[in-house]
DNA sequence: GGTATTATGGACATACGTGTCCATAATCCA
DNA sequence: TGGATTATGGACACGTATGTCCATAATACC
């Protein structure tokens, strides 16, 4: 479907930590709980999404997770990137890799198209504010 | 990229035997050189497609390929459809398998919502001849 | 300082997509 | 009828995504 199951966990998880933000941090194995993802898996994402400067990682007692910024900041692509790679923002349907600018752009371009915009829009322009639910 | 190499071949190979039918069946190895994809995978994917009643297949001397329709009535969903299987229509982003009515939609719905009616309308709207370009 | 707690990292297992190689069946033509 | 030609199918190889298990490092609290 689309976005990989790592780049899910980690859309759920980012989501989530924004819907019940209290001022403590939240343990990962709590957050696997709630986000129903295998603990010793998500593990390996969050470390990664605090690598990338989403999230903030302390560890001993009353450690856990934060997010890095406020909900409204952090744009899905940020979250999605370290697992999609290059795949993340489309290209030409039939010719892979390919820019397919206007210019010599592939047949398939003026239908293609409009998936490609919106999906790049999507992850682009929506931040976790806008997906996180709860209140 | 969204749909898989084999999807990908399959749409190459469908759309490029649509801009270049001339009464003959194509040989499988001349489509495979000519949309640049190993042909003894493409042999795979090729088959499927006969399967599927996409293409039709004929053995011997001046055997091959052919469509087994106009390419204005192949829809491209029928030929991505068994190599993407369920995931070939996208669901809820957050909750992978959940069907997301309007009702109960989960919280990212209404941003993800239009990149997945943009993707499904594609699929199971436009046709292989509004891709297949060439002439 | 010592101990419990937490995240981090490495090694490993498994499934699947992609791709290769080769034997076999079906078909045409001489 | 026999051989050449073509699609079909099975077995295998390989990389990557996903997931599991366990040791280690960092931190807070007593």
């Amino acid at each position: 479907m689309i976005l990989s199951a790592s780049s899910v966990h980690a859309l759920r998880a980012v989501a989530w930590l924004a819907a019940h933000e209290n001022g403590e941090a939240m343990l990962g194995r709590d957050l696997a709980r709630q986000v129903n993802v295998p603990a010793d898996y998500l593990s390996k994402v969050l470390a990664t999404l605090a690598r990338g400067g989403v999230l903030t990682a302390s560890r001993g007692v009353k450690g856990g997770y934060r997010l890095a910024r406020p909900a409204s900041r952090i744009r899905l692509i940020e979250v999605v990137l370290p697992f999609e790679g290059k795949r993340a923002i489309p290209g030409c349907l039939l010719r892979p890799g390919h820019p397919c600018r206007e210019s010599g752009a592939c047949s398939a371009h003026p239908a293609w198209g409009r998936v490609k915009d919106a999906y790049t829009a999507f992850l682009e322009k929506t931040t976790i504010a806008q997906i996180k639910g709860g209140s």
